[in-house]
DNA sequence: GTGTGTGCAAAAGGTTTGCAAGAAA
DNA sequence: TTTCTTGCAAACCTTTTGCACACAC
């Protein structure tokens, strides 16, 4: 398989240095044809517990906030007190499970296109997202 | 004024004991026709510097906590790494100005009510929320 | 070789907790 | 007097930083 060329070749493009610690994040966040969400904490698990691969804390923060940067990953704001990452990258909504804290994809053409009528004098607008809070039919509320 | 005095019958409805220093906090939160977002640090920095009430860290904390489960605050989610309350306690939209990292109410009226085709299985929806990222028209994004 | 990236440990925020002292009921 | 609340400091968790060493070019 070709796919550590086409990383290799990624970095590469948008200057990065395509290191040994860098190879193998890609390949957790993008050698699959799904997309998904993660914290910094879930991420640094799969390396060390599925992979065996220990790399430090500070450099899984710095490549992910570099691949942030290149666009190849999102962030997503939810009631929390960490940062979620999103290897889909365009814009698009969210369920927010509040029984599992689960973060899901809504599909595309579940809400119609939003459309702000009023927007702030002098600002452009640089996104539009929903966030559908969502708990279980039957569990009471507290 | 009676202000104190409603306080005093809200919180004890809510089974909360009318202290000291929880009416000081009221008085900053709803003591104005307005509503207004704030962090902890906000909330403890007027506090402190206009009112020169000095209210542990804890209880202010503690306060604010007890005040959002009785449902007197809404704590608001964004791309940031402190929380966000809301004295606005309804479901409505907000602009996120990322020039100043200001938070600002959407017109009611601004967005259509948004209609959500396809849920989650067995999930009722508690809240549809939108949150609008603006930034400068001019000034160039990095 | 030069400059960038990594790893460690320490530091820095924001938030929570444990516990003794104080206030409300 | 019993229960809830406060305040302080320590603990905690996530994220950032400083610096020496290592690696990519």
């Amino acid at each position: 398989m070709n796919l550590d060329t086409d990383f290799i070749t990624k970095l590469r493009n948008s200057g990065l240095r395509p290191t040994k610690q860098r190879l193998k994040i890609c390949k957790v966040l993008f050698d699959t044809e799904k997309t998904f969400h993660f914290t910094i904490n879930d991420l640094v698990k799969i390396l060390s517990e599925k992979l065996n691969e220990k790399i430090s804390l500070a450099t899984v923060y710095n490549t992910v906030h570099a691949f942030k940067k290149k666009g190849y990953l999102k962030e997503i704001s939810i009631n929390s007190d960490k940062s979620y990452f999103d290897t889909k990258t365009s814009v698009h909504h969210h369920f927010y499970d509040e029984d599992t804290n689960e973060l899901i994809d809504c599909d595309e053409n579940a809400i119609d296109s939003i459309n702000v009528k009023k927007n702030i004098t002098g600002k452009k607008i640089n996104s539009i997202e929903v966030l559908i809070k969502v708990a279980s039919d039957t569990q009471n509320q507290n």
